[in-house]
RNA sequence: GGCGGUGUAGCUCAGCUGGUUAGAGCAUACGGCUCAUAUCCGUAGUGUCCGGGGUUCAAGUCCCUGCACCGCCA
């Protein structure tokens, strides 16, 4: 009986480009088709854009452009990233798709006939800026926390789906099949959520609000929003409900997901084909985010890494490996680029590429560029053999539970056992010796072999480099996984071919963005809190005199919220006159002391002006007086 | 405010259902080799497993509590 693998990535949101988020997720599915493919599945990989919904109406107005000229610009940029990243995606759909629309309202009318939509009235908080609706909670004192306007009571009509009786069934089911949702913490977070009541689903937006969306079969003044347009996109891709693969991929379906949507593909996508009939896909799989440096990724300060940046830079094998290998999936990782450098020097130049380098280089100087015939064996050899012949049954058992990173941590196992092979055999002794000529070929045709499993087995991860690495090997075909079940594959005689280092090192230079400035003498991080120790108020100057004998000491009355007396340094850029009436800034918790006789209780603040000499703190308009400073 | 997560070697992190002297990779030091991309191999480490209580013959692993950081929701 055939196998089949079917795999998805969400369907992305055309209202921003593509970023190393989607990259994540549309690499790993890109990973688990290639390895299902080379285990002799039938599968199937879809991918696809979002494009109806508010946001994409509204970008597309700033754009000045229609809607769909809009949508079709942004989808296009995912379509066409995924091919320079090595995506062998089966299919690349868009919500917008005339088949797409079909399949959407079928299914809404199929539910909608079931009973399970119904007409009703929706009340609250209406932002005219916003467009949206705001709970009572969500409001700052009554008023929009965009807009700071205040929100009209609405009442709109919408029809909503009857999520809230499916709860008891998906909790049942979340708890008959424990892999459902997976890595665990997710399950237990859609376990932790259903304890709350569901609240039942709204599913629509009237053609007076929104018109950039699916017509509900049903109701012409309205279209769907978001959940039974987007989440339907996985049933359209495979020919939902009469296509010919249907029946075969989607009792099998693995979604991938960034865990931002565990709820919908959790909660609301599980309850929306159980009301249309349809049975459970076969897992949801989360992983986590990719933060980068450390801090959240963020637009604004400009630290959203483009994959295709690093990839031209770094290699997109490098980029690949270094992305699988480096996330535990499900849990958040950091993304820097000095760990992707660290990764390509010394998982890909030293381990692997330079094992590759040494190996084929002694190949062509010993055994004159084809693969030798190997004759007795050691045990050495034997043991080498062996965990060449464990090492896809381990892969394996690791990439079916999602540990990739594990996966290639096995792999690099083998690699590490082919170099310490390499130095105990020492060939570049036998080769001195002709009566060892026997055993050197042995010796070579196990190090090439070795070699032989290794492309095969990270074709998945690293495509071009594995179609290279065979090449040298003189393989050529697509690889299977049959291949490496047993010793023993690569055929003597081969024309081997030397080349350019696969992985050559490469130097990180800690690169200062061009044209950015940056501090220099930043002093030692505090934290907010140390920060709050600082009592910083508004001040309002009273009186202002001159310290006698003094150069520059002014002593200062103010007020702030009680009247106290400072002293300050800024007597030869401030005439102590000209204080008066001024509002400041000023320290008062700063332990008093005394300044030529005179008390301070407290500090003002002021900066160096260009040129010299300090300019005081001010606010502008009329900051309260004794007001806090933050 | 509610829910959840995280806190383990200098760094990045593994440690499943509690069980021998707590691990990996990187970085560091020293030694070996020379086929190779100054690469490879070997050896050496270092840890109040966030703090405090508790359960247990036994806890990084379970329970309570505190702190810090991070999410999601309201």
């Amino acid at each position: 009986m055939k196998k089949h693998f079917y795999v998805t990535t969400p369907i992305y949101y055309v209202n921003a480009s593509p970023h190393i988020g989607h990259a994540y997720t549309t690499i790993v599915a890109d990973v688990m088709a290639r390895f299902y493919r080379m285990a002799g599945y039938d599968t199937f990989f879809l991918t696809g854009t979002d494009e109806h919904g508010d946001k994409v109406a509204e970008a597309a107005v700033s754009a000045n452009e229609t809607p769909k000229a809009y949508a079709d610009r942004i989808s296009a940029q995912f379509r066409d990233l995924w091919p320079k990243l090595n995506i062998t995606n089966d299919y690349f759909i868009r919500t917008t798709d005339e088949n797409h629309v079909r399949t959407v309202r079928s299914i809404l009318q199929k539910v909608y006939d079931a009973g399970d939509i119904y007409f009703g009235e929706y009340e609250g908080f209406y932002c005219v800026g916003c467009e949206r609706f705001y709970r009572e909670s969500e409001l700052v004192e009554g008023r929009c926390p965009d807009h700071q306007t205040t929100p009209e009571h609405r009442k709109e009509s919408n029809y909503f789906f009857t999520m809230s009786r499916y709860q008891d069934w998906l909790v049942r089911y979340i708890l008959d099949n424990p892999d459902f949702i997976r890595p665990e913490r997710y399950r237990n977070e859609a376990l932790a959520f259903l304890r709350e009541p569901l609240e039942d689903l709204c599913i629509s937006r009237p053609k007076t609000r929104l018109t950039w969306g699916i017509t509900l079969p049903f109701d012409e003044k309205y279209v769907t929003y978001v959940w039974f347009d987007a989440l339907i996109n996985y049933l359209t891709g495979i020919g939902y409900p009469g296509g010919a693969d249907f029946g075969t991929l989607w009792p099998v379906a693995e979604h991938l997901i960034a865990k931002d949507i565990l709820k919908p593909h959790g909660i609301y996508w599980p309850t929306m084909l159980k009301a249309a009939g349809i049975e459970p896909y076969r897992h949801l799989n989360v992983h986590g985010y990719w933060n980068i440096d450390h801090s959240k990724m963020s637009k604004s300060r400009g630290t959203v890494v483009k994959p295709l940046d690093l990839k031209d830079k770094y290699g997109l094998d490098a980029f690949r490996h270094f992305l699988l290998r480096e996330m535990v999936f499900g849990l958040d990782s950091n993304f820097s680029e000095e760990a992707l450098v660290q990764r390509i020097n010394s998982d890909l130049a030293n381990d692997l590429g330079n094992l590759v380098s040494r190996s084929l280089s002694m190949a062509v100087k010993y055994c004159g560029g084809t693969v030798p015939v190997p004759g007795d064996v050691t045990d050495a050899d034997r043991e080498l053999a062996s965990k060449g012949e464990a090492l896809y049954p381990e892969v394996e058992a690791s990439f079916r539970s999602l540990m990739f990173h594990r996966s290639l941590a096995a792999v690099w196992e083998f690699i590490s056992h082919n170099n310490k092979y390499i130095v105990e055999q020492e060939p570049w002794l036998l080769a001195k010796d002709p009566a060892q000529r026997k055993r050197l070929d042995t010796v070579i045709y196990t190090i090439l072999e070795s070699l032989r499993i290794t492309g095969i087995i990270l074709s998945p991860f690293m495509p071009d480099f594995s179609r290279e690495l065979l090449r040298r090997l003189g393989i050529s075909g697509d690889p299977s996984f049959d291949d490496i079940q047993k010793w023993g594959g690569l055929t003597p005689g081969n024309h081997l071919a030397q080349g350019e280092a696969l992985f050559p090192r490469v130097v990180f230079e800690k690169e200062d963005e061009p044209g950015v400035r940056k501090l220099t003498d930043v002093k030692q991080e505090v934290t907010f809190e140390e920060f709050e120790k600082l009592d910083i108020r508004v001040a309002k100057v009273l009186e202002a005199e001159a310290v006698p004998k003094s150069k520059k000491l002014i002593k200062i009355k103010i007020d702030v919220g009680e009247e106290r007396i400072i002293v300050a340094g800024i007597g030869q850029d401030y005439a102590a006159h000209d204080l008066v009436g001024k509002r400041i800034a000023v320290i008062v918790n700063l332990k008093p002391t005394k300044i030529m006789g005179v008390a301070s209780h407290g500090m003002l603040l002021a900066a160096e002006k260009e040129g010299g000499g300090y300019t005081l703190i001010s606010f502008d308009g009329d900051a309260k007086v004794g007001a806090r400073v933050r």
